[in-house]
DNA sequence: TTGTTAGTTAACAAGACTTGCAGATTAGCG
DNA sequence: CGCTAATCTGCAAGTCTTGTTAACTAACAA
């Protein structure tokens, strides 16, 4: 995801307007590596601004979906992740915990076979035990 | 997944009992390729048992996934698809139609660095189009 | 066959997440 | 400042799934 800033513009020329809600929410998502639902994004913004509505970050979540700016990850349980991490990569989900990490996987010696399927963009989940999770001293 | 009357015998070794809808469910799985969702499952057997109720069959198909027996495929966007073939397998979605192929890849070549994580799973799905929708005189 | 009982079903309601809608508000611009 | 289209908010509704509970029934034993 580009910064703040640059999204204030690249909204302009779309011929988007530049809200102080969309602000708040450019700053929240810049540089987050946790993979945040719309929901914790509402959370942590409306402390500042409690007039902003869930209904606003929804909908600017998925403009900058739409743009590009930001990926949606929606895992099976519950909410979409979304994540402004947008290089090609897959992820680790925690099974105990929920936690979600970033994984690189070179996956260009995969053999397709597709019968004609034209594929366009492919989601690696593994599911399992992340390390704080799966260490002895964690058995909760 | 096995045939319905094997699945008969596993549910009364497990203390499940064995009704008429649950034998109309597996019949209807029993090699259906179609990746059914609930719904669809649903629909298709109210025909013919009019007092089935949609709860009866997510209750049902839940319970073969955790017997192992099924497999639930969780995609963005709508409800959760249902997959006999308990191999190990991927899937291939297309964007336009929705439709869902079976897929076998080889990732016994995938390195993987994990950091700690110990995965159980992993699902690949990739996104495109399918090639009946890709074809050049299906543009609708 | 009949009684017992644990397991199952149907119907309804509610929960979780997301989106549609309508009217009030505001950014951007001359 | 004042116009206009875009945006925001709050609420309702939609979709998918599960919880609850009373009535029902398969399986088993005598």
């Amino acid at each position: 995801m580009r910064t703040p800033s640059e999204l204030t513009v690249a909204f302009r020329e779309r011929g988007l307007k530049n809200t102080p809600q969309r602000q708040a929410i450019f700053a929240h998502l810049h540089g987050n590596l946790g993979h945040p639902t719309a929901e914790s994004v509402y959370v942590s913004i409306v402390k500042d601004m409690p007039s902003i509505s869930l209904r606003t970050v929804y909908q600017t979540l998925n403009d900058l979906v739409a743009m590009g700016e930001l990926t949606s990850v929606d895992l099976e349980g519950g909410a979409v992740r979304f994540d402004p991490n947008i290089a090609d990569h897959h992820h680790a989900l925690c099974r105990r915990c929920g936690s979600l990490a970033d994984l690189d996987l070179d996956l260009s010696s995969l053999s397709l076979q597709l019968h004609g399927f034209h594929p366009d963009s492919m989601q690696v989940v593994i599911h399992g035990q992340c390390a704080s999770c799966s260490s002895p001293s964690e058995t909760p």
